[in-house]
DNA sequence: TTGACATATGTCCGTTTATGATATATCACG
DNA sequence: CGTGATATATCATAAACGGACATATGTCAA
């Protein structure tokens, strides 16, 4: 028996689109701003995903729709207008449960020798 | 350096959807028709993922266009008219990339401590 | 044997997501 | 100045998803 204490709301969110990942991978390292995050995501891809503006912040919007994350008021001014967003508490249990998922099917794979094996 | 020896064409299609990749992943096992990938893939994902018919056959047509399965001859008959599939070669280098692409951004999140540690 | 349910494949269509183009403005640097 | 990176945002289109419906066969028990 494996540890089930996700709570339904975030179970129902999963598995997540990439672009939704990326985003909240780059804001559990720390609060950032939108540009922040997209080359973030790319760093953190490693070239394998790119994200266009249009995606970046019409999926932001949704997250905040469905309080994943939050805008923190930490324009302080001088920061130009840049606006920064940081993981709400579900949002961090939804990205933690979706690490989880990742690392058990990467599990399951390897004990049913589907992979050639990426050891080393 | 990397490992870096995944050709172009494969690399674009990472990140795989959900959907996709719980597909590749019941075929990775070995040959199978549609209803027992829709089956296997919902054990695999353990609850967390369901899929209805019109992802099914939508995504297998779609997979089939882009040559990472095949459909088999193995409708010896007498099986009904089960339609059954198999990964392509190329099928199975996305999937193996896939997998990889998840390994290391589940160990890229556990180095920068951004999970609370699933040990335990 | 009839009725119910799981198996099995498929299409249709509305909704949701993703993406590229375009727009706008600021900042840094030469 | 002007060019390119930073920064946000919207629009229109395209891709993907998902549920409902359609259809047919196999299975099993009342």
């Amino acid at each position: 028996m494996v540890k089930t204490e996700i709570p339904d709301p975030v179970r129902k969110l999963l598995p997540l689109s990439p672009a939704v990942f990326y985003i909240l991978f780059a804001l559990a390292e720390g609060e950032k701003h939108g540009y922040a995050i997209m080359k973030e995501a790319e760093t953190v891809a490693g070239g394998q995903f790119t994200m266009g503006p249009g995606t970046l912040y019409t999926t932001i919007q949704r997250l905040l729709e469905l309080g994943l994350i939050e805008e923190t008021s930490t324009s302080s001014d001088s920061e130009r207008r840049r606006r920064y967003y940081r993981l709400s508490r579900s949002g961090r249990q939804v990205f933690e449960a979706e690490l989880n998922r990742m690392e058990s099917l990467v599990r399951s794979a390897q004990r049913r020798k589907l992979v050639p094996r990426d050891g080393h």
